[in-house]
DNA sequence: GCAAAAGTGTTTAGCTTACACCCATGA
DNA sequence: TCATGGGTGTAAGCTAAACACTTTTGC
């Protein structure tokens, strides 16, 4: 047997899908788009598509984010991050039987972005929105959405959703990435309730100002201030250079 | 276009490949496997293979990591440890020109062992061996081994090793995975050789048997006792049931 | 006895927490 | 004036780091 011989080997579809995730009113929402062909026909599912032939993995990720939401990720070793979006490799899901059709493996990303106004429909999907992830995460107990559409996600994808969460959920702890849900200026108060929302949690203010400001390299001040929240105005920050946080932040228990 | 057409999408062959770890004699060391045919023939490699038709993606480390060590991978949800290796998916390589030959996905994934007695060749590897981690990694250096061989992996076998040590690096310091290092039934002093071996640091032997014996769950007293490693006789343990580290181990700064 | 490794006790410093308190704005 | 969110001060409690000290074996 040679190497070099296709038929020496099975062949594999392999796509990229993507769990992107944002703080929207208060809570953690991820970008589900509604399949317009079966299988799982008219059901939720997370973007993505197959990576091309040339393509490497992180740059079809990468494609399918743009196609989807106009995002452009950008690379965390880039020096400007403009209106970029976090993205990074998740897992990948190869389970023989995820989807009916044929063998494919699922590189699974992660993406953080600051709030959009609205998804733009991209691809074969015929229609894209933001839905709490507390909603499509209760897809096991049988919740149905308001509109009657069953909350459960076609193919694997509630069990990506999950370990996307549960990523974003632990990083913010001991990285700088909660920065990423934010514009590029914003309040101490604003990355706070960034924290509450991903976190389901309420926080101490002024502990969380103390801690956030206290650590080097986390918030470079901009100069300005905001009012946009009501109450006293507040300094506006950037992300610094910093990407971990050392000591981390705590999460609370429950 | 039907979604069922295989010519719609490209066919990439899909392998696994595994970083193995193990500490031999105080020093953090990886199994590499020499390859017998081109590309990179000769060369050191990171033991894998195709996964195959109908197989899932974490079997097919498992049958890996059998053929090449003998060790049975438990599944961390199965109650019975035995002579088991932790094994964990660690990340997807896609680069398209990361195998000359053609279109290849690797799915790595990170096995730790306790020390065995000398690897078993297998498959279409003729010879494998324990490397020092360290040595391995100072590929880019031009490290030359004493007998001539560059160190340096075949493929990008570097890139995924130093990515198994920093996940195993990190992800002792808040689980029970330094565990997974030592056979089943342990003392204090060796599990702390193996954080230092891993980090390559030296820890305080008494601040760190009061933090590991401290925290609920970690280690269970076996009963026994040895003077395998001189002096005073030391208690030995087995691994409580507990999977993370709260408050975690700190790895000091170097 | 001596070396070596296992354990225990104690002090100090840093960090988190909880909460009292003041500040600056819009309505 | 009052509600609202921003920001500082401070004392209590927990943890880790550093290290003196005792214990129990082999040689």
């Amino acid at each position: 047997m040679s190497p070099y011989d296709p038929s020496a080997f099975p062949a594999f579809a392999v796509t990229v899908d993507l769990v992107v995730l944002t703080v929207r009113r208060h809570a953690l929402c991820a970008l589900v788009v509604r399949r317009g062909e079966p299988p799982f026909q008219g059901r939720w599912a997370l973007p993505g598509g197959f990576v091309r032939a040339d393509e490497d993995l992180a740059d079809a990720a990468a494609r399918e984010l743009s196609e989807e939401t106009g995002l452009c990720a950008h690379d965390p070793k880039a020096p400007a991050p403009g209106n970029g979006a976090h993205l990074e490799q998740l897992a990948t899901y190869g389970d023989p039987k995820r989807d009916p059709r044929m063998r494919v493996v699922s590189v699974a990303h992660l993406a953080l972005s600051p709030d959009l106004p609205a998804p733009r429909a991209g691809g074969d999907a015929n229609s894209a929105r933001w839905a709490p992830v507390e909603a499509l995460l209760n897809q096991e107990s049988g919740f149905v959405r308001e509109d009657g559409q069953p909350a459960q996600l076609a193919f694997d994808h509630g069990r990506i959703l999950a370990d996307g969460v549960e990523r974003a959920r632990s990083k913010i702890e001991y990285s700088s990435l909660a920065t990423a849900f934010c514009p590029s200026e914003f309040t101490v108060g604003e990355l706070r309730r960034v924290y509450e929302a991903v976190w389901g949690v309420a926080l101490d203010p002024r502990n969380f100002h103390r801690k956030v400001t206290g650590t080097p390299g986390f918030l470079v001040p901009s100069g300005g201030t905001t009012t946009r929240q009501g109450g006293r105005p507040a300094q506006l920050f950037r992300a610094g250079g910093a990407t971990v946080l050392n000591p981390p932040m705590l999460r609370p228990e429950v």
